[in-house]
DNA sequence: AATGAATGAGATTTCATTCAT
DNA sequence: CATGAATGAAATCTCATTCAT
């Protein structure tokens, strides 16, 4: 009797056992990812993802009961890439000038870009639960604020917390820049406009 | 995405000829607006919205013939109101200072909450033409290069341009700042900053 | 965006408005009545129910908006024609025999061969929501009740009460028996124990 | 339903051969048992069946090659236990009152209450293949016609394949009797109608 | 012109069964 | 033997759009 549609409240991504498992997992995430990216979560379906990935739609479900988990999965590889590149930051925060240190926050979203494309997608996507949303938001603005910290620790944590808000916006925006003509000239003052004001705040 | 038996490529809102009628497409363009802001543009669907509108779902058809050309018409009226709010900015830029000036632009997007959030939903959403999706981006970007070149008539077109394209994109993260904590800091930090790299431009 | 299966918890069917809605409604009943006679509730598929109408899926779904909501509309319209036999019933109780009026009942459940059939299956079927089930019940033993009370005034509620659920039992063997080897004379021995029986009650 | 891979047109239960294996046949049978009579045939998975044995599915298909044949060893199983309990009744048939016998009969399925809900269900699923389900049934009326005839040896082939009908339609509705208000009284007053029957018969 | 019932392609999800390990 | 990951046919339900009334 098919139809009950996933009953469970939160179902998650089951992990796979076996070797060839573990690779189609990855064909099958690297496909959602470039599907999500370019049609939107809603739009993208679950039988075009599964023949992107050459699976049958039948092991897309095995790994990942639902497309929900599959977002979820995704935003949380995500979010693992880019705590990863921001602890890669405050371990350098006191070794770099202050423009370099700018231009680390400023980039952190740059690398990657279809992954990100994703991410963003799935971060406005009103279909995807709320929960994983303000996970990887959290998550950026912590890591931020870590770095932030690392850099300048004669901060309060008030001001830290402000100012990672200030600078995540500020790295959102690096990227949106990107689709306007000239980016690279729009950047540049937008890297001065940022490295400005974290030097008025860090002194 | 159910099937679209629509083949017309690019279908445009029809106007209405009596009073009664534009009382009724306003009326749906308001529906249509907050369940797409709610909802998201896939998710929502036309018969919700006739529905908000206490109108015939026939009626919504008639008006607007496709629900891409809702979304159309949606963002045509947003763009005429920033349009406006950027042109009343041009006029006063030369007889306020530069903190209000920065204030001004900074605060462009941020009247009309519901208007905003449901342009901002359609402007993501993968569904919708680029085209549309353009023409407002463009409009945002030509509207406020007028209020910079109006208040800094010294400064030569490209380096309007590229100005308006970082002003544009403060713009949206004094929009998404809202969401976090403590946002009046965070945003009086991002004013601060904006105002900063604007005074060392415009001279 | 399709998916979200029947998220009203509890959906029933909606009224046909033109005359041929009310014709193919009338359709889709009888079609069902046969398919889930034949098949099961869970092996009948909603597909196979419309495919017999000759009437499109999506028609199917205008009217009854969930499997489930096909049910309950044919275990209501199957109550109705059991209470309108009890009733009728009620009427003639005290103008005929003792053996007729126990024929009468017990042959209540008798008439209609395929909508009993597909009421009985109804009822077993787990996946029904128990609240239709036990309205159809209910309603069978009280409209026992009444034509029983009309029999034999002097019996008390309790007794009442007792005696319709030994006869709505009593009613059902009577359907059972008809699938055995000769079920005239089972019946005829089944009619002659009740008659015993009611007999012994009523004075 | 989903599609049915198998294309063996009866597959029967395989006999464990080691004692381990009969242990597990138990387990597996006795969750089977469960899990179709909470929530039928159909809406039952093999999955859960297993699951709920703790049992790897490999090892339910071991024994059981198909969901079907599950269902028939589960009413052979029951079958068995039927005939028992008809033989013991067969045994003291001349030695208890008529109101003892009428007892022993008609309370012949009421034990086991979980077993007997999974064969009720059973028998009324359309899924399963009628053969075995008419097997049960003729077992069983078979079984109460030995036990009549012990008791009451005068009667003729004819009369006691006739009574034997009624009785196991009686005994059906003893156990339908339990889910009503006040069960013991309707069953009380149902006993007394049985023996008033059976007397009129035997003599 | 106005209405809203009708349509059907297509989306998500399930699960009996197999077979490589 | 034992296991449980893999498969894919099939089921339920949605909704943009049309068109008869």
């Amino acid at each position: 009797m098919p139809s009950q549609k996933s009953n469970a409240t939160s179902a998650t991504a089951r992990a796979p056992k076996r070797s060839r498992g573990r690779r189609r997992v990855e064909d099958l995430l690297n496909a959602a990812v470039t599907t999500f990216a370019d049609k939107g979560f809603d739009a993208a379906t679950m039988t075009e993802i599964a023949a992107t990935a050459s699976a049958p739609i039948g092991s897309l479900y095995q790994f990942f009961p639902t497309k929900t988990a599959l977002a979820q999965a995704l935003l949380a590889r995500y979010d693992a890439h880019l705590s990863a590149r921001l602890d890669a930051i405050c371990d350098s925060a006191t070794e770099v000038t202050l423009g370099e240190f700018t231009s680390l926050l400023l980039n952190v979203l740059m690398s990657l870009e279809v992954e990100r494309r994703c991410a963003m997608t799935l971060l406005e996507a009103h279909t995807v639960p709320p929960d994983c949303r303000k996970t990887l938001r959290r998550s950026l603005r912590t890591g931020t604020a870590r770095a932030l910290r690392a850099r300048a620790p004669e901060l309060s944590d008030d001001e830290i917390e402000v100012a990672a808000v200030v600078v995540v916006n500020a790295m959102k925006a690096m990227v949106h820049m990107g689709e306007e003509a000239d980016p690279v000239r729009a950047r540049a003052n937008w890297h001065a406009m940022v490295e400005g004001w974290l030097g008025a705040q860090c002194h």
